[in-house]
DNA sequence: GCCCAGGTGACGG
DNA sequence: CCGTCACATGGG
């Protein structure tokens, strides 16, 4: 087991932050992850953060996934004190980070989400990984399925997943997407425009592929939350030029907050 | 039981 | 190019 003091970390604002669905509480302070076809448990009290692994573990996998070579602090700064709303925001979630979580995974999962509250999206990966995904040792967990696994799927099997009409979407990218992790070395522009030609990607899901699965912090994606809050807070127009390079963490900031607004999720 | 959701594609103007 | 509309299902 391996015990951090990390600042700028909040796994329940992570949970809670819509990038990731596999993220889960299973306590207070405890959370189960599934990713990189690993479990990994974690508890958190205050700045102490413990992960249930082998030191190379952590290294190899979870600090790369936890983005802790990044100094958040930094963008934190960065906001001028002349932006009240986004000052609060970003206090309010100075937890979360950017996770650098799989280009496949995040396809599919942002395919899913269009039209969805994060609790359904949460759901449909689920079943999606219990029926497709193989089983990660005796934890109970199953890993996200690959394109290959998905791609022996019918369209009607698809659909009983409670995909409704995405579940095209999912077939095609099954078939179309495999070598996703291939399009790492693209520029910003270029990967956006490979992204939204494949069927049902349209700008807001290729900005959150961009963002949470290639980890391009430039990108901003635009959904009703950031729409409403900039719409009531900034007159329609957001100074993102004051951004530049990294107007994705700013992003996750405005969103967590505009979301734990009208939901009862503050902590 | 309604209502609407981290949007997108197809269509008409 | 821009406004509308259908789209399938599960949570609130």
């Amino acid at each position: 087991m391996i015990e951090r003091t990390l600042t700028q970390l909040s796994l329940a604002q992570i949970a809670d932050s819509g990038q990731c669905f596999r993220l889960l509480r299973r306590g207070p302070g405890r959370f189960r992850l599934v990713a990189a076809g690993r479990v990994l448990d974690l508890v958190q009290k205050g700045s102490r953060v413990s992960f249930h692994c082998t030191e190379e573990e952590f290294q190899t996998v979870w600090v790369p996934y936890f983005d802790l070579c990044t100094d958040y602090g930094a963008f934190l700064r960065s906001i001028p004190s002349d932006d009240v709303f986004l000052t609060r925001a970003a206090r309010f979630g100075e937890g979360v980070r950017i996770l650098r979580q799989d280009p496949w995974e995040m396809l599919i999962t942002f395919l899913i989400s269009q039209q969805k509250q994060i609790p359904a999206i949460r759901s449909c990966v689920e079943t999606l990984s219990r029926r497709y995904g193989t089983p990660i040792g005796d934890t109970g967990e199953y890993a996200f399925p690959g394109p290959e696994a998905l791609s022996l799927c019918s369209l009607e099997e698809l659909r009983s997943c409670a995909l409704g009409y995405r579940a095209p979407y999912l077939y095609d990218a099954a078939r179309s997407a495999g070598e996703l992790s291939q399009w790492s070395g693209l520029p910003d522009q270029e990967l956006f425009s490979r992204l939204t030609a494949l069927s049902g990607v349209g700008p807001k899901v290729a900005n959150c592929i961009m963002l949470f699965g290639f980890h391009r912090i430039a990108a901003f994606p635009r959904d009703v939350w950031i729409n409403r809050v900039i719409d009531r807070y900034y007159g329609g127009n957001f100074p993102l030029a004051r951004y530049d390079g990294f107007a994705g963490v700013i992003q996750q900031y405005l969103f967590y907050y505009a979301r734990s607004g009208s939901k009862g999720e503050a902590e």
